[in-house]
DNA sequence: CGGAATCCGTAAGGATACTG
DNA sequence: CAGTATCCTTACGGATTCCG
């Protein structure tokens, strides 16, 4: 018997699993980019702008705001001229670094095989038949 | 010296961070809930449809297309009449439900205090004054 | 420097209906 | 039962301009 159980389970719901929300913070294009833009401590929005590669303006205020909402970071402003505006990790905000860390290992770790695997499915959708291996070609996108 | 350090530090790329790698899999609204439904053994398609709350026909199949593209699903087809599909983690998929029980289990624990901090944002933000604590008011929002 | 405001195109996703 | 196909709406995100 391969199925897992025959008792009902309990149904997966966007409102009340645990996935869910995780996902409400972290799912979009920039918001774990800008996390990971401060795990090592604070950092000035221009900074960010410039180490984040490919972000806008828009898309940075708007990701940062959203996690300042959250209570994932804290903001610092120095009333100078012209202005410095700090970002860090709240602490609740560091307690995601762990989790998230092992997420990025998985990607290191296991993204080949996923390019492959497409490379692979697209190969015999295309043609009518299956390659055992396209590690050749797709080995220009590896990083 | 709050700052990590004046040293250069590399540049955060969509293209090539790990964290991105992974988004691109499971970073959107039904990924992670349907690999969910799978983390136990087969399920049939339309048990996943029941399972996954809110989830229509069109992206249930959109979804797992994708994954079996990106190698993390296996599809199994008994051509019966009326026919029977099961859907189940290949070995690459099973990987990621480690990482993944991580990110829930930190949703789980800190939700609350997610949804606390957003009220307060939005309490400050439209009053312009602070509360210490809107525990009261979000408790009807737990599960 | 650190934003806010505006405009705009794409694409993700929902609703519904149809099919082998 | 397990999908396709089509239409449609919205929200995400890019580009640009302006501001204290």
């Amino acid at each position: 018997m391969t199925y897992a159980s025959k008792t009902k389970q309990s149904d997966i719901s966007l409102s009340n699993c645990g996935y869910s929300k995780v996902l409400d913070i972290i799912s979009n294009k920039w918001t774990v980019l800008v996390i990971y833009a401060m795990e090592n401590g604070k950092i000035r929005y221009g900074e960010m702008l410039r180490r984040v590669e490919g972000i806008s303006k828009k898309m940075l205020t708007q990701t940062v705001r959203k996690l300042e909402r959250d209570g994932l970071v804290q903001r610092h402003i120095s009333p100078t001229v012209p202005p410095s505006v700090e970002y860090s990790l709240t602490p609740l905000g560091e307690t995601l670094l762990q989790p998230m860390k092992e997420l990025r290992q998985w990607g290191r770790v296991n993204y080949t095989q996923v390019v492959e695997a497409r490379a692979n499915y697209d190969f015999a959708y295309t043609t009518g038949s299956l390659k055992k291996s396209s590690a050749d070609e797709v080995m220009e996108l590896q990083v």
